[in-house]
Parts: C-alpha cells; structure tokens; sequence
DNA sequence: GCCAACGTTGGC
DNA sequence: GCCAACGTTGGC
C-alpha cells in the first residue's frame, strides 16, 4: 500500500467537482509529465490512498483523500484532437500517457492548508514542500501521511 | 500579474 | 549531446 499526494485546480476540477460524480468517483486524466506518468502507470495500486491537493488558487492545501479504485490504465483524452489534452504522439497502440481512476474517502473541513504543513517540523524534507516542486503526482512517506492526518480535523 | 524553477524542444 | 529558448507550474 503506497501514499500519494494528487494535485489539482480547484477551478478546473476541484474536489467539489468530484464530490458531485456518481459514487464520487472520477478517472484522473491531464497527466502530461513523464515523471508523474510513471508513479502512474508502474507504481499506483489499487487501493492506494492519495492527498488531494489544490494548487494555484486562493488557499493552496490539502482538501481531502482520495482511494485509487482502478490502476493505471491508458488515458484516452491524448487521442481527442478536439480535447485540451490531445497528443498526436499516443495512439491506443503506444498509448504514453496513462490515468487512474479515484474516489473520495474523505473531506477536510478545513483544509489542511499549505502554511500549515509548511509549519509542521515534522514534514520537513516533504517533497511538496521543497522549492521548484512541480510535479502533479507525488509519493507520500507513511510518517508524511500520519503526521498530516493529525493535522486534520477528526470531523 | 510577477517571477523562480523546472521540463521540453529544437538547432547545431 | 549540448544548451538556449520557450512554455508551464504554482506560490505569492
């Protein structure tokens, strides 16, 4: 079982977004960095658990956990020419990019917002706190994930 | 809107 | 293979 953090634009697809899906459950498309596509397509299990975090918005945190309910498998928004996410390189035969399919298991209310895990010793070293960090998908140690789940409100 | 950091592209 | 230019990310 493997800890992740998924970031996301709360105004693009936000975790209001995916609350609304039936069985709060969406596919996880858009990944175009060969970096985060590998976590996805050779790492991320079934069942693996995975922050939700907002990026590029007013209060940038963690809004809440997702489960991975379906593994890697090939993202077919790179083969619609009319989509955002078009890719003239991939092809259901040589596919490149790949996606995961999430559900909702659990909301922070509030957030646990960047500040904050910027101010918790015990994240130091956390990749997503580290200067330049751009990746969309990020490995989370079992102590990273403890220490922010105390953080969180028990609701 | 600004800007630093980073990944990708393409000329050579 | 090098590296400058360019585009994107994302916090502020």
């Amino acid at each position: 079982m493997n800890y992740w953090l998924m970031k996301t634009e709360p105004g693009c697809f936000g975790l209001t977004h995916l609350k609304a899906r039936p069985k709060r459950t969406e596919h996880w498309d858009g990944v175009r960095n060969y970096q985060a596509r590998n976590f996805i397509r050779d790492d991320m299990r079934k069942g693996d658990l995975a922050f939700f975090y907002h990026s590029s918005c007013a209060e940038p945190g963690i809004a809440g956990i997702v489960k991975i309910v379906r593994a890697g498998y090939p993202d077919h928004t790179a083969w619609n020419p009319d989509g955002e996410h078009f890719d003239p390189k991939s092809s259901p035969a040589n596919p490149i990019w790949y996606m995961v399919d999430v559900r909702l298991e659990r909301e922070f209310r509030p957030p646990v917002t960047l500040a904050a895990l910027k101010h918790n010793p015990a994240l130091r070293g956390m990749k997503l706190l580290e200067r330049g960090n751009r990746l969309s998908i990020l490995p989370v140690t079992g102590r990273e994930w403890n220490a922010i789940l105390k953080m969180a409100d028990p609701g």
